[in-house]
DNA sequence: TATGAATGAGGCTTCATTCAT
DNA sequence: AATGAATGAAGCCTCATTCAT
């Protein structure tokens, strides 16, 4: 039985110590994927960075790109937890909660957020790894779900305006995308000194859109013209 | 004289021909870009999509990163000429004109916005088009020289929120940038059937986001709580 | 009459605008080629520096190659001639006219020299330019004939070793064909102060190698050990 | 500890064949740059002859250039030790013993020998290679100083001329390098029989130039004209 | 006749992935 | 189980040559 015991221990012990390689090999590999860009990071390094061989790398990840498929999912699974507490404490009464954990979520660190949004656009329709990004989106649908029955009672109550849910989840998403990539920006971001107080007035706003009362009230309708007048769907 | 005439004829329309190609070439290349994706498209893929030869892309451009970078000048330009015409029409009297035009300057054509956005964050750092990328920066320097003189004037009148201008700026390029992402976003889209009013409802936000008024009065204070309160700056 | 007579002048003058224009092209190229390297000289590049279309310099030379072709052959009828008048000096009475002609025919212009080396041994063994490099040899194989009847008569005579006679013509030729290259190689280069004095050194040892009491009567006799004697053909 | 020692031994095995991978690729290049001509072999070629992938090739070397670098400094260190043996010598009382070492390293492998000098005037000014090329001068620069040293002791002693020292040596390394092209020349080639006997007559006229009393006693002095009477320095 | 835009074969190099040790 | 040397597909780019104008 203490035989038994014994290596049940170290089986357990050796899973725990392959996890916590794997664990290093994503955060090192994220680390490089930040510093030098999507296209400069090989698989050398990030072993050589995680101090394992190449080989070790394809035994926790079957291809390159499950490394990435994995860090998007990872992100993706930490904002979606920030978010469902923010749902929870709207939910609770206090109406602005998902939006302001939503975005602190996501301005927390932009530099991997920008990362992230820029693997997935590359993942995005790359047939390999089409299970996992499926995960992905399960991940969103449900995030969805949740947000669309939180928005409507919002609507119900007179606190959101009433367009098609979406339109408000989609809203904060793009503007923490952008902000995101604001951050980042050559052109712009030499401009903004106080980069924190920026997102903080960009979360603001996020916080805020789309509550009733705020669009049409208070500006010349003028200025409502449709700017999508002649908006064509570019296809594809 | 006829002959002086005639070789100048031929001359001129040959330089026709030879920028009617590079349009071509362009063109192709764009259409397998956002159709393929930025990794999948070879040089010879777009030869061949443009019924030429792989060395006559190379006699319209050195590398076929100029290709790419062309197409985001290109892009960007227009987006300039876009905003000049709204900021004209703001500086004469209508204040949501220059938001206005810039919005649909660049929701009009999302696919090639999101595939300049992607191509941009791409050269960024590449030092072998750094002149080139420079005279992107140029061109935005200006739109910001035009917009922050346009904002500074529109704080004075009240109208938008004493924040420093850039905020104003930045917000509406973010908000374009991200609505854009949106629109193409494989877990989203499927589910927004109404796209373009969608995007007609970011543009609205976009327009009057940053208006005074708008922000602090009619929401609940505990809305504001500082989003971005253990924002970290994630240095690369 | 008159009028054929005129077509004959205008056909006259076309001949020779077209070699006129030939040379330039020769001339032109071999101004390339020192200057910048064959590897690096482009058929573009001489029809540019020529003034003319690079289609014009086909309408002269079949291939690129047969411009290098042609430099060598212009370059060795040069040195023939050269050769000729010194042989002739030397059958009439002064032993080391023709020597010396030699020499100063190739150490006058050293970077021509060391480029039309150079082309040979890359042309050599191209079967595009066999019939051409065939005229080269040629050449080369009357300078022969004429050299060997000249020493046969200067060993018999006294003047010479009695070695088989090509040993001092290719001792000749191999002198200068290295002196050359010791001119303009980088590592040598720089510490001979006066180049001139170098190649004059040269030339007068060229000139009396070979005679007859040089060898073996002011040296050591252990010097004449035999230094190839492991000396192996590389064979390839 | 046998553990230790076997993982030490797997260590050194391990890099001893790729040391003799290395050497293998190495002297395949040398095979087929001689066999081809410079222009021909390309990196494929040399890695199918070496019996490996072209991945493998530059797991060795760097780029192509370093293979013909490496295979210049080789040879050249080569050289250089047999030189040093033949200085010692001198030194130590048998005044033709460098020159007959030198020459005899150099005609030993005459092929290599000429396709190391047309390497060198290839890799010569390439930036890539400044580096490796620049130990390729120190190498030359160390030898040089030996070779001033003695040869100053030899005018001393009056067994050489009273020219200046590099006069002697440069004399040589013209006269191997030419008698190498001569060697291999297609117009010459031909017609020496004995060609050993070519080299073994030309190391000695290396071996005796530049002694003094040869020069200028034995011959009509109207054939120490100066040859490059009209000698142009040709700049490029 | 002169031109130079167009062509595409072919070279160099990178790097994800495999597999023998 | 871990390693990293070996692999080769695939991409970018050059330039000699052609040919329509």
């Amino acid at each position: 039985m203490s035989k038994n015991d014994d290596s049940m221990d170290k089986i357990r012990e050796k899973k725990k110590r392959f996890l916590a390689r794997e664990e290093r090999i994503i955060e090192k590999a994220l680390q490089l994927l930040i510093r030098d860009g999507i296209d400069k990071v090989t698989v050398s390094a990030i072993a050589k960075e995680a101090g394992v061989g190449k080989g070790t790398v394809y035994k926790h990840f079957l291809t390159k790109t499950e490394i990435l498929v994995r860090i998007v999912l990872d992100y993706e699974r930490s904002i979606t937890n920030n978010l469902r507490i923010g749902i929870e404490k709207t939910e609770a009464g206090d109406p602005g909660a998902a939006a302001r954990s939503y975005f602190h979520a996501r301005l927390t660190n932009p530099a991997l957020d920008r990362l992230v949004q820029q693997l997935e656009s590359r993942l995005e329709g790359d047939r390999e790894v089409a299970d996992q990004m499926e995960e992905l989106h399960g991940l969103r649908r449900s995030n969805i779900d949740a947000l669309n029955s939180m928005i409507v009672k919002l609507i119900d109550k007179g606190v959101l305006e009433d367009v098609p849910p979406e339109y408000h989840y989609l809203s904060c998403w793009a503007l923490a995308q952008g902000a995101v990539e604001a951050y980042f920006n050559v052109s712009y971001g030499a401009d903004v000194e106080d980069k924190e107080g920026f997102l903080r007035f960009v979360a603001n706003i996020g916080i805020t859109m789309g509550n009733k009362g705020q669009l049409l009230d208070n500006i010349p309708s003028q200025c409502l013209i449709n700017v999508t007048e002649s908006l064509e769907t570019s296809e594809s």
